[in-house]
DNA sequence: ATTAATCTTGACAAAATTACTCGGACATAT
DNA sequence: ATATGTCCGAGTAATTTTGTCAAGATTAAT
């Protein structure tokens, strides 16, 4: 039940992006710096984050990346499942993909359990925006900007 | 976020001997062929669940486990925890560990995050027991004892 | 136009974890 | 004694994770 770096680390990256967003492009290795990620790993999570269409990128010199939406329209959800693919304990409860589906699905009691665990982590993360994540952070702390976190 | 089979088929295991229990002991051979399970894997599987004091052992010819506590007493969060460790999305936020802190915990936002994840799944977990699942069999299917079930 | 900066893609590989299997020791009912 | 179980630790194949790396595409700045 633990995320994966890419979860954790496009997290961080996300925020940073909204953090620190300007209207200007933000490059990753600026992200790397101040998140303590190789720009080489970043490259791979920042990908699919494009293509999920919750970044923006700008290519050639001076480009960057930039929140394809509001922070406020992005939620902590839409990162996770973009990067480490639906949000369930088991494959068999998720929504998506009715392949992983078990033979008896209709009659598990561990099914139930199952789709329990899933909706409440789904509710949680569906309810967190990145905009929340920089109202914490500025009631927490005006000058830090997380670099000894390692997740 | 996925479970492991550890806690799948331990769950599955602990319904199983719940479910099946009249007094004498269970073989883990009748339980592995109910659930599909090798012996030999559950072997393992129980054998953290008897230290940590949800099974009792009877071992010798006609020997096999039982319930160390009425099932309405051992909840799912029990079974998880002994198989699978503290249920945390990330490792810094497990209450029993202080060992994986980060350095700046005080000012991270992603740790209110991943606080508010754990306690949804703990919760969800702590709230059901043996006993509830075996009210939901009973509801749902008094002769099935799903075994086509992968999880 | 050239150059330098930056994103884009896909392949590759080391490390860690998972998901088991196996052999033999031990205990007890018959 | 023997058959039937549990108990314990080692070992291992498969998978997943966690990155690195190189070559190419695109564009701003000069
Ligand atoms: S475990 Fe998939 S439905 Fe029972
Ligand atoms: S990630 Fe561990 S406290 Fe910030």
């Amino acid at each position: 039940m633990k995320l994966t770096t890419k979860g954790r680390y496009g997290l961080k990256a996300m925020f940073d992006l909204a953090l620190n967003s300007n209207g200007e492009p933000i490059k990753l290795n600026a992200i790397g710096e101040r998140q303590g990620i190789s720009v080489n790993y970043l490259e791979q999570l920042i990908s699919p984050l494009r293509k999920a269409g919750l970044v923006k990128s700008v290519r050639g010199a001076q480009g960057g990346y930039i929140l394809a939406k509001p922070a406020s329209e992005i939620t902590v959800r839409d990162i996770l499942v973009t990067l480490e693919g639906p949000i369930v304990p088991v494959d068999c409860v998720s929504e998506d993909d009715d392949e992983n589906l078990c033979t008896h699905s209709d009659c598990c009691v561990s099914r139930i359990i199952y789709e329990k665990i899933r909706d409440s982590i789904n509710e949680v993360v569906a309810s967190i925006t990145l905009q929340d994540m920089i109202d914490d952070h500025k009631q927490i702390n005006a000058t830090n900007i997380q670099v000894n976190c390692k997740n």
